[in-house]
DNA sequence: GATGAATGAGTATTCATTCAT
DNA sequence: GATGAATGAATACTCATTCAT
């Protein structure tokens, strides 16, 4: 028992080393840019092993994708768990994107991956279909938690609103060129630009369909 | 004389069907995804031509990125000179982001290419320099706009929101597979979204420095 | 004019040295032991260029193929057109099965090869049909001169009977370690073994369905 | 010593079992096309297990062959020891063939195996040497089996036209696309084509050697 | 005995790029 | 100018085989 406990340990660790060096070439190199001799070697393990743990390239950044998923589930259910301010809930949930950005700093390469149209070895529908299940409950659960602060009917806004800024900072803030701005957004531009969006959100009485 | 000029006409022609095609694909396929030989057959040349034309696949690419840089000089230069209300200016360039987005969708994915950290036939110091220096000046540019309508030296930060906001939203709303929410933002979602932001930047009245 | 002759001409002649590398190396080695680096090293160039001229491992033994079958269409129809004894008919069909084993030796190895049940790149349904069909029209042509010959409704039969004789033979003879005789069958061997079936059809007077 | 009795009747028995599975695999996609992977799947053991009982792949196949070896030298000297008119020993004779075909399927393919001109691991000139003679004395069995029924020196003859005949009839049969006539031989054509051999065969007065 | 893990050497195929015509 | 032909270097993935447990 002791040994087979041991290695189903040993194997997840080998896993998890296997996704490690996928998720940093990812973010340096897309997936395309991302080839298996490269996440071998960054593991210090042959390519031929690689293929041992996972069946194809495309099963590691999946498995990559759902990790990020869950990760992303669990975070937004302990803040539906907690109870706070409008102002707070926001701030809170701000900074719940920041980890996600430093623990999956990958994930939202990942859309881009899944986007790709007429790939051949493409997705099972099977595992599409789960993804965008998933996926969908955690965005589901983001606008009920900001429809709860703001009321109003804005959660679904609210959640595009800010999940996209989010994106978009980090996009910009991590490209080595930068297409925008001479300097990227530090962390204080980041909080400032938090309050605006919360001022926004909070004080905006007279809004309404008024295309 | 003539004959140079007709030469010239067409040889920039031909070398603006190569770039619409290799823009096409980038959109659909990224930077390593999309081949020289697809880019060739799209615009019905051969690959050899394609390479008469421009002396690599990364020049073509960067060729790219030079007309959406001008695009946006050309665009925001034009907003510049308008004298309008600030919550009409804010419209008015997200607007404008709007534009970028149908001629030049493949700005935003441009810079994931530049990104790219120790490829082989990497970027030239001079071109990456120029590419820097005018994104910089564009972006500059941007910041003065909406210096300009705000005030309260909030036009570099407000810059980084709106243009992030409108990555982001952008992002999520080209990929296939939604990573976030079940459907994706649409126009109206869009115009509700400049709203909020419109209102958090000019209610904004008591910010400061109090990260 | 002439240039576009050459280089058809030249176009026709790689392919045809490629083929002659696929042809030798399939008699010794069989398809999966047939290397598409083997056979370029063959023909002295470089993998990329071998499919540059096919388009993958499968269509290089298909072409092979269909040549074989060709050669056999273009003997068997010159064969239809003498005027000969029933006893010479079967004599020079026999000298005919040796040609296409001089010419044509892989020919029989490539029943195997499209023998294959599940391969993945499978020959698409369109070639399969083609090969049949042509594969078919010879045999029943063959048939057909031996009804001729013979009479009595045994040409079907005797088309069988002198096939496989001729591809037992051949394969016992081809096989670098003998499983049956102690000697491969010499010429003289094959010859005696065609007068053989030749008393065999035709003094064959009291046969009938007594299965 | 019942342990060890046990013990190598188990042993034997696994061995089979892998035999089995090679046998079957190696009909459906030869030699190289078969991989021990597949093998171990088959019998559902661990690919280290199969090579536990055998040192390679080339031993499994080569087991394989002189297990047919085997089989034929039985069924032949069964044979010998029956006293039958001329055709019904030609008779029984194409019947032994059908059974070697039933049960030792392979035992046609692997002479294709064997005739592998350089291959890697091939297999050592002792265990080559051995194959050759016990082959070459089941052939001779044959031989005089029917120079006893037919006499007039022709049992060598008759040995070759046999079982050539039977060899290319069975892998018309066998195979998926037919090379040759629309449709595979029947029973009933076997049946037709082994009494006109033998017709040949027994009424075969005025032969001699006239190439 | 049995097996999970590991790997060097392949295997078909693609890619960006060059060059003679 | 334009292109067919050619290729070295990759690229995802497989294979027979070994070894520690």
């Amino acid at each position: 028992m002791g040994v087979q406990e041991r290695r189903a340990r040993e194997r997840a660790a080998r896993k998890e080393t296997i996704l490690d060096a996928a998720r940093a070439l990812l973010l340096e190199q897309g997936f395309t840019g991302t080839t298996t001799k490269q996440i071998a070697e960054h593991c210090e393990l042959s390519e031929a092993t690689v293929f041992f743990y996972f069946k194809s390239k495309d099963e590691i950044f999946i498995s990559l994708l759902f990790e990020g998923i869950e990760f992303w589930c669990h975070g937004l259910e302990k803040i539906a768990g907690l109870d706070l301010t409008p102002e707070d809930t926001l701030a809170r949930i701000w900074k719940f994107f920041g980890q996600v950005h430093t623990e999956h700093p990958e994930y939202y390469q990942l859309s881009a991956f899944l986007a790709r149209p007429r790939s051949t070895t493409d997705v099972s529908d099977e595992v599409r279909t789960d993804i965008i299940q998933l996926s969908g409950k955690n965005f589901q659960k983001l606008a009920d938690i900001l429809e709860n602060a703001l009321g109003k009917g804005e959660g679904r806004v609210a959640a595009d609103l800010l999940w996209a800024s989010f994106l978009g900072l980090t996009l910009v803030r991590e490209s080595r060129i930068n297409l925008g701005a001479p300097r990227h957004p530090t962390d204080r531009d980041m909080n400032r630009i938090i309050k605006l969006i919360t001022h926004g959100l909070l004080s905006d009485t007279n809004n309404g369909e008024r295309t």
